[in-house]
DNA sequence: ACCAATTCATACGCGAGCCAGATGAATTGC
DNA sequence: GCAATTCATCTGGCTCGCGTATGAATTGGT
């Protein structure tokens, strides 16, 4: 049973003419009728009744009709579907994030990249950065946003926008008044901090500290920043967040700009360092975006591109 | 794009490796790369990523596969069912009949046809014998039951069983007690008769009264033996039906034997005869199938000929 | 570090099968 | 009864798919 043998059929079961039927196919009668004749012969069972004079199904032809139709209708249904996951059109990204990202400007994307491709699935899965690499080596992952570029071999990364950190202080704290202060002036304050092992940029502030020649003194360890923030409007202590934090709690919080947190890595200084560079030790939360290096689905290709096309007109101008 | 593309395709996708997949599929390896490149070059996407080591779907393979193996079970799925409907396992036929006829043997032998062809659906269509024809003609019927063979070069008819003509009394009517009377003795009694216009049967019930020298005297008209029984057992007059109605009433009714109803068509009279033969004037119901000529329907040449099979085992002997 | 083995891609000749044109048989309409 | 239409059959040419042979690349073992 051959595809065109259906489409042969279909075309004479429509026209009921074999001269009709040939012609709206492009082809010469015989082989028309040669077609039809074997795929009679294959199925054991006569399709039409044709005299000289007229043509007409027969019931095992009206049985084959449907089964034929939808055949070349998924056929054309295949054809699409594949053209279109190819370009991108089609597909499912699984993005992973912190709750951090949903306060920055990363949902207006989503929100813009779902108007331009709205049959891409996108899969936000909010989860510890930590475990990023290894979700993205298992395919659970696809996309990753990290405030740490990739130090994997079989990942890569790219600077999506800068988040420098500042100190975030409860309302009234004595430290509040000065518009400028440094990491060293929180020496002796209460910290709420990140869990360190569950993101490399909650180490990499802890690490700050160290270098400014102090250990925070810890009272409360949180898993997510907006945790943190809450935990600091309640007069528990002193925390160091991205600059992107201030749009949430903006009263019950007061944000310090840090002296040092203006150094960060400009995306030549990522470019050329290349994606094995360890995480910089600059005081920042910029904010990185990880893929596979060899990663085929071109939903996710087109996210990505799309992603950084995004934040370099819309953030970095 | 082409079926065999699809078979190989499926194959690739379940072996990952062009010499496995291409000895399942027994052709050589070089033939099924070659297709495979085909179909991705007809889809303008690449279906497989493979190195020299390794074959794996990409995600354009990945949205293919669902659809060449929906296409290809669907195949099969057409091969079966037209094997079906061409052999007569599956299909629908359409019987016309008069309620009389859920009297007498028919309703066995559909039950044990619906047991022997489950799947082919039958379709019993209860109207005017006078009808029939018409609807046979239209395609609205395939199979008609009648007590009176076709009269029509477009249809066949075979005798399937006897049925004599009885006459029905009221209990206690004055002829009751008599075990076999003639229809002369019925001349001055009142008639329930069947509308003479719904069937040539009653017609025929008609005539055998004026050949008897008398014109019965009609007291009510009904479309159906069953109601016309049931007025004479109500004792609004006499009637004269088959005698495969005694299943019916049979306290409330006093069905005698008349003389004349024993003379009846033989099996070889009607196929002597043939089909353009006029009705036979002898008294009787008996019962035959009709049939288009040219009816290409398996699933309804299945129908009569096991009817026809069945009424010479069943009721003959 | 080299060699053997495995895997997929490419080249080429052969044979099957499809198509077009010509012709035949049968039926219809004038 | 003749012309026209329709479907089936036949034949020659050509495309295309298959198998064999071979090459390139990678892996695993010695």
């Amino acid at each position: 049973m051959e595809l065109r043998q259906l489409r042969y059929f279909n075309a004479l079961a429509t026209d009921l003419s074999f001269t009709r039927a040939a012609k709206s196919l492009n082809v010469s009668q015989p082989p028309l009728s040669h077609q039809i004749a074997q795929l009679e012969d294959e199925l054991g069972a006569r399709l039409f009744d044709r005299t000289s004079r007229t043509v007409s199904l027969t019931e095992a032809g009206r049985a084959l009709l449907p089964h034929a139709k939808a055949i070349l209708a998924r056929l054309e249904e295949a054809r699409g579907h594949v053209a279109r996951v190819a370009s991108g059109l089609e597909g499912r990204v699984q993005v992973g994030l912190a709750g951090s990202h949903f306060m920055g400007p990363f949902p207006k994307f989503i929100n813009s990249f779902r108007q331009m491709r709205p049959k891409v699935e996108i899969a936000l899965r909010e989860m510890k950065p930590a475990d990023h690499l290894h979700a993205l080596r298992g395919d659970q992952l696809d996309i990753c946003l990290s405030r740490t570029p990739a130090e994997d071999v079989q990942v890569s990364s790219a600077l999506l926008w800068r988040d420098p950190v500042v100190a975030a202080l409860p309302p009234g704290h004595r430290l509040a008044k000065r518009n400028r202060i440094s990491l060293a002036d929180l020496r002796n304050e209460d910290f709420v901090f990140l869990q360190r092992d569950s993101s490399a940029f909650a180490k990499r502030l802890y690490d700050a500290c160290l270098r400014e020649g102090f250990a925070p003194r810890i009272a409360q360890e949180v898993m997510e920043i907006p945790a943190a923030l809450n935990l600091v409007a309640a007069g528990m202590g002193v925390t160091l967040v991205p600059a992107s934090m201030a749009l949430l709690s903006k009263d019950a919080i007061q944000l310090c700009t840090l002296a040092q947190s203006q150094i960060s890595l400009t995306p030549e200084d990522v470019k050329s360092a290349g994606p094995a560079t360890p995480a910089p030790d600059q005081l920042n939360g910029d904010v990185y975006v990880l893929w596979r290096n060899k990663d085929d689905n071109p939903a996710v290709a087109e996210f990505r591109k799309s992603l950084l096309g995004w934040a370099h007109e819309h953030v970095f101008e």
